[in-house]
DNA sequence: CGCTTTTGACCGGCGC
DNA sequence: GCGCCGGTCAAAAGCG
């Protein structure tokens, strides 16, 4: 068999003449059975093809239906953590043959001053430095396997000992929506007079460009934010106390 | 000159 | 135990 493998290569099959060129011939019958042979090869080459063609196709679609439900996914979490205070669930499926075998639920553990933020901004606008008030000092900045834009790492320089920290990555969906993460809870007071304010982990705007989010979302937006900001101060003992003594 | 940003190195957690 | 990956550190470079 050494020498004889570059003859399957283009043209040649186990079962194609071409592979064998000194095999006797013993007649018409066996000619006739090779021809069949050979039609019976060409059938099942071109089945192969469309095989694995619909194979692909196949697998194009799972991976699409894929990405959809994860992306429903993110977004309910988003619309849990934002507007729910229970523990989110996620059910995550292994990639396993059997579909019976490993199905799993489990719970995301619940960060209380974690929140993520979606932030329409301007395409030409190559930085990710998301304007909220508060000042930050970048730290880092990385390459994630899921998503081709770099995440960028912040900390809160407002206070020295603020302990809050931010990470700025481009949407895989959509590169004109930049994803802010907020984790941690401010230790100081609001920068007052700013346009845009975040108030421990709950964003007060989110805009960073010239491009706004839509009229309805920003009013209704800003209402969440403004029972948001009230939420936030009453928790506050020390706001609280400051306002039953006056000035 | 001091502060900020950049970027490669390093570390720890996690899955296999 | 090993490799991968996200997060952080820290030295160097950039900038006002």
């Amino acid at each position: 068999m050494a020498g004889s493998d570059s003859n399957f290569e283009e043209n040649s099959s186990p079962f194609d003449l071409n592979a064998y060129p000194h095999q006797p011939s013993n007649g018409s019958d066996l000619a006739a059975e090779l021809i069949r042979v050979k039609t019976e090869n060409k059938k099942l080459k071109e089945m192969l093809s469309i095989t694995v063609d619909r194979c692909g196709n196949l697998e194009n679609n799972v991976f699409e239906e894929l990405r959809k439900k994860n992306l429903r996914r993110e977004r309910e979490a988003e619309s849990n953590q934002l507007f729910h205070t229970s523990p989110v669930w996620e059910e995550s499926e292994c990639s396993c043959a059997d579909h019976h075998c490993c199905k799993k639920l489990r719970q995301i553990t619940y960060k209380p001053h974690v929140t993520r933020v979606h932030v329409k901004t301007n395409d030409s606008d190559p930085n990710l430095m998301a304007k909220d008030g508060f000042q930050w000092r970048k730290y880092g900045q990385k390459v994630t396997r899921d998503n081709p834009s770099p995440r960028a790492y912040f900390k809160c320089s407002f206070a020295p000992t603020c302990p809050v920290k931010k990470k700025v990555q481009r949407s895989a969906e959509d590169e004109s929506i930049m994803v802010v993460i907020y984790d941690g809870k401010h230790n100081h007071p609001p920068p007052f007079g700013a346009s845009n304010i975040v108030l421990g982990s709950i964003p007060y705007s989110a805009a960073s460009s010239p491009s706004q989010p839509t009229t309805q979302s920003l009013g209704s937006f800003q209402q969440l934010l403004v029972e948001r900001l009230a939420s936030f101060l009453a928790e506050d003992p020390s706001f609280t106390s400051q306002l039953a003594t006056g000035p």
